[in-house]
DNA sequence: GATCATAGTCGTCTGCCTGACGATAAACAC
DNA sequence: GTGTTTATCGTCAGGCAGACGACTATGATC
């Protein structure tokens, strides 16, 4: 394998984020719509070029800056207050992806809480949370009755497989508070888990589980009401990143 | 994010294997000897450029047969006779990560029962099965009294990533069937976890698991005693890919 | 203010799985 | 044959998860 650097091919390299929040009890992607040809109007997954001087998950950060506003965090920390879980999914470099050169793009999965709206380059009109099984779903018509078209390129392949990572991910980590407010009660917490993977959990086993695994969560003092019913007692995600034993997803 | 093709800087791409194999009992990775600047006469893992029109996967798999001889499986199908497993790792992209220019790679592992010899181009000589521990330990002397110095470029990081993965899949997948001949024994099955995790298991607790998970494992009929002791059943890898609950790796 | 609906929290019980480990079986080396 | 090695079956106790009962503390409704 000589080394000329005239041997061998360009490539523009990428990032595009898959971008997950949990809104309204569903498990929703952020989504920009292309104002430009190929798949013009359709709607992608938000990224951009590297520069030359940035790494990767430079890159990865600064386009969720943009898009969002957010700051990423380290992977392997807990979410923090006000950030985001910020992690390489995937690379994806199939010749044919973009019909105009060859792209590879890296493919990066964020975890963020409920945000007040999203933002593209201020342009609040071009981007959108969307549930994830409306973009996943070729064809057909959202809730709001936007005809929905399948994404732009491979990005429903990208956003599948960002899906199924995260899905996996929250069994055995304790990223799943990367989806809740710097404070949250376990159910808030329960809630996201029946929303990731779309099922629904026994709120008291789940209580057990998640107060019983140490490092896990840890009690601020303070309660809130404002699910409901009784008051629930106020987490912060502990220390502990890794579940063991993990949580179980149930059986389908 | 305007697509003007000349507004992107333009990146190498290459693939890098990481090639790992249970020789002696020890978990191994393929090295091969740089014969040109930088890091000249190092151990470095094998790579080599994506062509323009060639998938990632494709580019892996081509990579991994110039290398070992192996064919390359689909990801997610069982292991099969005389290939390999090969799925994609992650990339790596740190500016500075080749002196030279800007390059890209996209990390590859793979996953291959005991060979005959490595052969890096027909030559013998500038390629070796190594045990990742001595690749992995910077400075000092291995085996057979060679020099190890760290290895090229980021390769030890993607070695280490690569190990992680190996070690953390095997746990819930019968990914180390890929590690085993077509017909193998629970016995050698069970070697190939102690060396990958580097530690001991029950055999008799070992059997239970493996010959209790439904679609693990599927008898052949045969016998062999190449193990010495009592004749030993042959199992080949049965349908199942995903093992639940998993097998458990010990505390350390 | 009594009642109801909603959430949260604590327990109990049963079954499954794992780790620890005893016992037996079937080959080979001497 | 005796000893060694490896394979395989069984037993037992502890831990954890699923199913579910019971009770608590709020706000909403009449």
């Amino acid at each position: 394998m000589p080394y000329d650097p005239s041997a061998f091919p360009p490539f523009a390299v990428t990032v595009d984020l898959v971008v997950l929040t949990v809104r309204r009890h569903a498990l929703c992607a952020l989504a920009v719509r292309r104002g430009e040809s190929p798949f013009q109007g359709r709607w992608a997954l938000p990224g951009g070029f590297v520069r030359a001087d940035e790494d990767l998950s430079q890159a990865a950060a600064r386009e969720l800056a943009e898009e969002t506003g957010l700051r990423a965090h380290e992977p392997d920390a807990p979410a923090q207050e006000g950030g985001a879980h910020l992690e390489q999914l995937a690379t994806y470099g199939d010749p044919k992806r973009d019909p105009r050169m060859r792209v590879v793009s890296v493919a990066h999965l964020a975890l963020a809480p409920d945000l007040p709206a999203p933002r593209a380059g201020g342009d609040a009109s071009n981007a959108r949370w969307a549930p994830v099984e409306e973009l996943l779903t070729q064809g057909g018509y959202g809730r709001d009755g936007e005809s929905v078209a399948p994404l732009a390129f491979d990005h429903a392949q990208i956003l599948s497989d960002g899906v199924e990572r995260a899905r996996s991910k929250i069994e055995y980590s304790s990223l799943a508070t990367a989806f809740c407010p710097p404070e949250f009660t376990v159910g808030e917490l329960r809630r996201v888990y029946e929303a990731v993977w779309g099922v629904a959990l026994d709120p008291r086993n789940f209580h057990r589980k998640v107060t019983g695994t140490p490092g896990f969560l840890v009690p601020t003092g303070g309660t809130t009401t404002r699910q409901g019913g009784r008051p629930a007692q106020l987490f912060r995600a502990g220390g502990a990143t890794l579940l063991n034993p993990p949580m179980l997803r149930p059986e389908v």
